[in-house]
DNA sequence: TAAGTTATTCTACATTTGTAGAAACACATT
DNA sequence: AATGTGTTTCTACAAATGTAGAATAACTTA
């Protein structure tokens, strides 16, 4: 699943929210807010694509995700890994640790959460 | 910048070729090719989008990258950072290391990389 | 219940993207 | 010089995207 910018915008405030009204999201859209109607294009174009679901009450809707935020982020991740780096993982982390990418506190951090996945999977 | 993802492509078999006549950039393409003029179009929206500049040899053209692969790359992962991770990299690090984003090795081979770093930049 | 408010769908339209044929141009070869 | 070959630009057009008004349905409240 790949969505359009706009869409996605319109999901991430979604999985912000995890489940929302009408009036919620268009609250919770960040400025500069569209036109009402223009959010509801987009709710109703992700409902088509299956990305966006909702419950009823009485005639109300709430509306919810029918994705989940990692899985989305994660396929658009080894789509980028794929393309930029011929699928190598060491070429991206290598890439991502060295340069400007990471100040020296977040590549200690980064080493800390690498120890501790690995020390996870030890067992 | 942010291109679209046919002009992505072409520009991946550029920034491989560095530097690229229009049949090595046709000839280059992963399959299946499109048609010649398909390039060539994608070729000169991306001059105007001073993505690529070309240096002339004589009538005929050699084709070059104007933005890095890298920068491109680097933009593009710090807005997909900022969008689903509200900006922190641990929380991406995080995501990056845990579930089947990567197999055991990769993940030493991160810590690897990520121990280097620090080293490095210690001195 | 009439009028206001909110939500939803329809319709619309400009722009961007994906794709490529047709035409024009420059060069190589017969 | 006539023909073929590769390059580049023009033109074209369908599909996707960004944006939103108009119409309609449903609910709230005077």
């Amino acid at each position: 699943m790949n969505l359009p910018k706009s869409e996605e915008q319109l999901m991430l405030v979604l999985w912000k929210l995890k489940k929302a009204f009408m009036k919620d999201i268009v609250e919770a859209y960040p400025e500069p807010k569209p036109a009402n109607t223009t959010i509801a294009t987009l709710l109703k174009r992700l409902q088509d694509k299956k990305a966006v679901g909702f419950t009823k009450y009485g005639s109300v809707r709430e509306y919810h995700p029918l994705i989940a935020k990692d899985d989305y982020f994660s396929s658009q991740m080894s789509g980028a890994i794929k393309n930029f780096f011929n699928d190598s993982v060491a070429q991206f982390a290598s890439f991502f640790t060295s340069k400007d990418n990471l100040t020296d506190e977040q590549l200690e951090e980064l080493r800390k959460i690498v120890d501790e996945q690995i020390k996870a999977r030890k067992k």
